[in-house]
DNA sequence: GATGATTATTAGCCTTGTCTAACTTGTCGC
DNA sequence: GCGACAAGTTAGACAAGGCTAATAATCATC
């Protein structure tokens, strides 16, 4: 056993698909668009938590600018996932997994806003490219992007 | 007519929704997010007709990540909109439309890489994080960061 | 404590983007 | 020119994420 793989030269990483190199950037891509909705979504509850006592949908609703049966749905998508408790005609609380996934979430929101302030961006911009790019940036990058706003 | 406005102070924009000023990051983020496929496409189908001189699907599939199916699906989808042209069992050609697009994603991830690379990210890292980050960057935000790259 | 407005939910539709399985076409070697 | 194999397409499933329309619960207020 264990002597039917390359006969050429591949099959040496158990992943899933090829993966070209190109590939693989997609695919990490792909991942964290999948998680997208729900990091800005126990973002803003936490900060609607924290800010009114309470998140009720029709706030996250009008803060995300979709519909409220849009955040129905996706409340129950958070709370299948573990983010989020509700009792039907109540507001949202967050779970611990959802509490530290906003607090993760709000740190690297304020380090990328930070940062695109700091490179002289306006605010109201810097907001908007920060609530796209957040999701998009990995740990050392994060770093990049902290160290260089604190030193400015 | 033209008189039942604004009883309060409101009505003033003829957008879409009442747009609170984070609805409207949202929003802008959600359509940037409609994008993306088609971005990334267009730019890789641009990549591989300058090095191979043609286009093919099993190609795409490969460096995308993805199955034959759903590039042919998605290939589809950039037919109806104009980005390409393509006939069956033939390879893809870009659209003059399509030629435009893919320029400018190709101008716009080379200056967000160069950008990271400049911040000292290590280039697999830099590659990866591009990806994600080239279609949530505003034009203004793109001038700091070649700026930036520039006088680095 | 009835009732009307606000808030929330449910049902159902649509598009996108992914997949697998099955079939068709094209191409290359002989 | 034929046959294998690679490439491409089609069919169909499924989840996410958006919407509208209709219904139900809550709450304020009298
Ligand atoms: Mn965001
Ligand atoms: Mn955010
Ligand atoms: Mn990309
Ligand atoms: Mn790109």
């Amino acid at each position: 056993m264990m002597a039917d793989d390359h006969t050429e030269a591949e099959a040496l990483e158990p992943e899933a698909r090829p993966a070209d190199p190109r590939a693989e950037a997609f695919q990490g891509v792909r991942e964290a668009r999948r998680n997208e909705l729900a990091e800005d979504y126990v973002e803003l509850i936490a900060e609607l938590i924290h800010e009114h006592g309470e998140a009720r949908p029709v706030e996250i609703a009008t803060k995300m600018g979709v519909t409220a049966p849009t955040v129905a749905k996706t409340l129950g998508r958070l709370a299948r996932d573990g983010l989020i408790t509700r009792a039907k005609y109540r507001s949202v609380f967050l779970t611990e997994e959802g509490r530290a996934l906003a607090r993760e979430c709000q740190q690297r929101h304020e380090i990328v806003l930070r940062f695109l302030l700091s490179l002289g961006l306006d605010p109201e911009t810097a907001e908007r490219d920060a609530e796209g790019i957040e999701h998009h940036v990995s740990e050392r990058t994060l770093a990049l992007f902290a160290a260089f706003a604190d030193r400015s």
